[in-house]
DNA sequence: TCTGGGGTCCTAGGACCC
DNA sequence: TCTGGGGTCCTAGGACCC
């Protein structure tokens, strides 16, 4: 069985390096670049690394250290990222024939057939440095899963300087049991405490972990790792991007929203936002769902929270309608007796996405987004039998002649009339 | 006082159907 | 009325990722 090499390029704190390309002065002092909200630190330097600046930290809490280091403080520029990793991938493009964008500043790259796969890691290391002016790192493996903890190495230890290839299977039986399972990808902070009570600690020792025991502890899920850490893919390179399936808007309010109206203006500006996106990536929504949180930070108080959805039809991708549909949600939503002590978060979400240009012909479509196929049965049934009859079909089953009548879903009999009717 | 935003995938369990 | 297998659909919520 021969074994595919994949690798993964990601770049070296991203949003910090990008700002760096365009300003010189900010090469070895402290930076970071802040979330939208310029709430809290999203990328760091290494150098405000050093000095203990975290992930995510707020920056009101780490205010002091700011101003006794100088460290130099950015509001995100997602339009600049986005231009500069669209230069990397490019690059990539340069060094094999397979790309996938995985995200902002990572891509999964097909290895296969170099020769000597690290110096061809290392050229397109020095083009991208060369060329866009962004510093990254290389892991090479057989599974994705593997490659990913390639990188975490290359990235941790700079022995390698910034490349590994762990397709070297004496080099991957020493390092792997020197890796802790919580780096490993797909082993976030829940997943690692369960392991630990089994004694599971090391990548090497979920590698060994019987499959049964991980689909019990986890799901499929952790499984599929397992399988990965064996160095048996079980996640392929994915070209195409798939579509996305949902998009949302939210914000954390900077006060809390006490009363109806401040909410109601928050959810209104989230929806007109929302539809700018949809409209913007050409689609149309089939359902939309407004949710506001109390803060989550104040554990010493009670948590509330709503969540209100509503199936849009065809037309509501216009703000007018979207935002009407978001306030519809809100009020629903907004607790009628007891007042709230305040909600700090709110959000306006779209789901069932699809290209606008496929806009439906029936309120069908938009509700099932999914059934592009069933439509073209429904279509070829239509054609046979006379544009007389009307069919409710759910999707999902097997054989396309099959359809039957489905009283569980009296939404789709609501308006229908573009679909033909018989009796 | 301030403590991010935007995604995906999986499972469990209830309702319902033949 | 009971029994039962074999399904689908839908939602909520958990977990993880960048």
């Amino acid at each position: 069985m021969s074994r595919q090499p994949i690798a993964i390029s990601d770049s070296k704190n991203f949003y910090v390096s990008a700002e760096r390309v365009f300003d010189t002065s900010l090469a070895n002092v402290p930076v970071i670049v802040l979330s939208n909200n310029d709430g809290c630190a999203v990328a760091r330097s290494d150098e405000a690394k050093a000095l203990g600046i975290k992930m995510g930290d707020p920056l009101h809490l780490i205010r002091d250290k700011v101003e006794a280091h100088g460290v130099r403080v950015f509001s995100s520029n997602y339009t600049l990222y986005a231009d500069l990793s669209r230069r990397v991938v490019d690059t990539y493009a340069d060094f094999t024939p397979h790309v996938e964008i995985y995200s902002i500043d990572e891509c999964f790259l097909d290895f296969m057939g170099f020769r000597d796969r690290e110096a061809h890691a290392r050229a397109m290391r020095a083009a991208v440095r060369r060329r866009v002016g962004i510093p990254i790192r290389v892991g090479i493996a057989s599974s994705k899963t593997l490659a990913k903890a390639a990188n975490e190495l290359a990235k941790k230890n700079p022995v390698f300087d910034g490349v590994l290839d762990l397709m070297d299977e004496d080099l991957a039986r020493w390092l792997l049991p020197r890796v802790p399972v919580g780096d490993i990808w797909g082993i976030g902070r829940r997943t690692e405490a369960k392991l630990k009570g089994v004694g599971i600690a090391t990548a090497a020792e979920l590698r060994d972990m019987p499959l049964r025991q991980a689909r019990k502890l986890g799901t499929v899920v952790l499984e599929r790792t397992v399988l990965e850490l064996q160095g048996e893919p079980c996640l392929s390179l994915e070209e195409v991007e798939p579509q996305r399936k949902g998009m949302a808007v939210t914000r954390s309010a900077s006060a809390p929203m006490t009363d109806f109206d401040t909410l109601f203006q928050a959810i209104t500006a989230h929806a007109t936002r929302a539809a700018e996106k949809l409209r913007q990536h050409g689609l149309v929504a089939g359902t939309l769902t407004v949710i506001f949180h109390t803060n989550k930070h104040r554990q010493d108080r009670p948590q509330w929270s709503a969540a209100r959805s509503t199936k849009l039809t065809p037309m509501s991708s216009d703000t007018f309608d979207l935002v009407d549909a978001a306030r519809r949600c809100a009020r629903s939503g907004w607790p009628k007796d007891g007042k709230p002590y305040g909600f700090t978060k709110a959000g306006v979400m779209l789901d069932d996405l699809l290209p606008s240009e496929d806009r439906p012909r029936t309120l069908f479509d938009v509700m099932r987004p999914k059934s592009a196929q069933l439509m073209s049965a429904l279509d070829q049934v239509n054609d046979r039998f006379g544009k007389k009859t009307l069919v409710l079909a759910s999707e999902g089953m097997k054989r396309p002649w099959a359809l039957r009548a489905d009283h569980r879903s009296p939404r789709y009999t609501t308006r229908i009339e573009d679909l033909p009717v018989v009796r």
